[in-house]
DNA sequence: CGATGTCATGACACCGATGTCATAATGATT
DNA sequence: AATCATTATGACATCGGTGTCATGACATCG
């Protein structure tokens, strides 16, 4: 692999000016510069990153923790790997600002984080992401308090710098939604308690029926699944038949994601039921394969994670020019997507009148 | 950041002497050892990778490339994001292996590729593994040949080094295994054209009918979809109606994809079909998500994306050791997944008997 | 016209590791 | 006892860039 000094020889220059040519910090006459530019193509010469970081002792590497890629069957609730799409929103930030990214995996063990962050340390970056695969409290080792260190998806204690979905306020506005459209009974199938989300919305929801001045009724809001995913159809049954026996049944059911309301599709159906015609369904997530491929398509409210991706990045940036970080979480809003699988009350009887 | 002379002085040995501990590569006394070894750990000293790469000259970096990250919806066939699984096969086996890898994203436009082998040749990475986001043909640049490059999921025209899905073998062993189960009348709706995957699935049908002598009915196989999602709830929609008004319909479907068998769930629903009891359905992929979580679960085959990725690390790893390199791409076979969605028929009779 | 400033370039040291070679001490072998 | 092998350590050069400083050639200005 060529070096900078054959470059030099080959251009009839010294060393010093085609580093002036690579990064353009002096000038250079118009000669010499094309000489030089010529010589670097002929040669196919790439400048060394790690002589360079050596100097300047600035590497450009941002590290990033997830579990995301190797993900074991450790949490079958998860297996969809949507949390990716906080990566890309990362990586997009970070090619713009010409960051490298250097993912790391914890290959689904939590003990191999001081590892990679030996890794980290060793390659020299100037700070670290931590992406969750879920909305989940952690705890990173003592080692990692050396660098700048965003969480995301995530948070701990020490109130390290995080970035979490607004979990409240999405399940709060599609209640809203839902009432806009005309829906009083609202059931809500919550996730397993295990989840932090799964308070989260519940509070979400009992916010918005009670600014609606809907009295809360416990009937709609059956106890939580349990952490057991093999079980989860059972129960998930059992829930469907006590809201469809009520007195007055829900009419419509909000499902703690857009997996569950997949599974809810299914026994519905299997009891000759029809979305949205005798029950609307709505999920959370917006996880897209199963949301607009779900027939009719599924009303859910949008996990942000692109945003909170860009989000997670841009603070980091930031506390790597400047020490300085936010102490309250980042809280992102995630919109509702409203399709098919709701009944909107009035619309149907607008459609009803103009025809 | 302490460097390694830091280290040398607060033990009160040469900088050389530390490297020995750090690299175990020479004897050292155990007295010095623990001094320096207390030392090390006084300052937190990491070693730079830097320093050591431009000794050394050997990065022990693999870079690999995919669209799979920054996924725009430039495909909206496939928004799932399995392929993921690819860099996990490949993730651990450069974990096993002390590698690092470097993950780079397109950022959904091929144009961006000879700048990440620009990064990748700056940090001198000694080879690259290229993941496509589903099985197909592309065109490298020229200035990827200087490096050892294996392809993941992609072929090119160049023989390049490949690792593939055995879209063929897989399809054969479905429509076997659906033979043996009883079926005789199995349609099949195609990927669209564009895929590669459709023609290779299409052979697979064929060659498991004919070896069952079950002659070729072209009524059970409906012209390909086409690319453009919008429209193919439609199409299927049609198709399907097509298949079930036949003299003889089929009892059995195999759909192209776990997604498109989602769909045609639904729709054979809204016709008040039931599965399996009406009609058989099958997919491909073995997208968990999707598979285990509809009701009935779907039989499937498995895209064998993790194995794929050990594969293609393994081979990147081999060609670096030596530049040796094979020329056929490595077909790798998925398991066929028999869930309820498919009625065995002699499984059904035993039970029959039994009660 | 001399002083000053800018442009264009090169010589050289340095970043932090490690390879090479040298050196001294100790133990083993003849 | 002399020789050799092994252990334990250090001095120094080197990898490939870039920061610092020096130098010479012009141009500008009072």
């Amino acid at each position: 692999m060529a070096t900078i000094y054959d470059v030099a020889k080959a251009a009839g220059v010294s060393a010093k000016t085609v580093s002036r040519v690579l990064n353009q910090d002096a000038p250079v006459g118009r000669e010499t510069r094309e000489k030089v530019e010529q010589a670097i193509h002929a040669l196919g010469y790439v400048p060394s990153n790690a002589a360079r970081m050596m100097r300047s002792n600035r590497s450009g590497i941002v590290g990033l923790i997830t579990g995301a890629i190797s993900q074991t069957s450790d949490n079958p609730e998860l297996t969809g790997l949507p949390d990716l799409f906080i990566v890309q929103g990362i990586q997009q930030v970070m090619a713009a600002q010409k960051k490298t990214l250097m993912i790391a995996d914890t290959a689904g063990s939590a003990d191999n984080i001081p590892h990679l962050l030996e890794t980290f340390r060793q390659h020299r970056a100037e700070g670290i992401i931590y992406v969750a695969d879920y909305h989940k409290q952690i705890e990173l080792p003592d080692t990692a308090k050396s660098l700048p260190i965003v969480l995301a998806n995530c948070f701990d204690t020490r109130a390290t710098p995080a970035v979490l979905p607004d979990d409240k306020l999405g399940q709060k506005r599609l209640v809203e939604r839902l009432i806009k459209a005309g829906h009083h009974r609202i059931a809500l199938l919550r996730l397993p308690e295990t989840f932090v989300a799964s308070d989260l919305r519940f509070q979400g929801y009992c916010d918005a029926m009670s600014e609606a001045s809907i009295p809360f009724d416990p009937a709609l809001v059956p106890s939580t699944l349990q952490d057991d995913d093999a079980r989860q159809l059972g129960q998930l049954t059992e829930a469907l038949k006590h809201l469809l026996n009520l007195e007055q049944p829900p009419t419509v059911i909000c499902c703690g994601n857009d997996k569950m309301a997949l599974r809810v599709y299914g026994i519905l159906r299997s009891m000759g039921l029809n979305i949205p015609e005798d029950i609307s369904i709505a999920g959370y997530d917006n996880y897209t394969l199963i949301a607009e491929t779900l027939y009719p398509a599924l009303t859910t409210v949008e996990l942000p994670y692109r945003d909170m991706g860009r989000q997670a990045a841009e603070l980091i940036l930031d506390m790597i020019k400047q020490a300085d970080h936010p102490n309250e979480p980042a809280l992102m809003q995630g919109d509702v997507y409203w399709r098919s699988s709701v009944t909107d009350f009035f619309t149907t009887n607008v459609k009803m009148f103009q025809q």
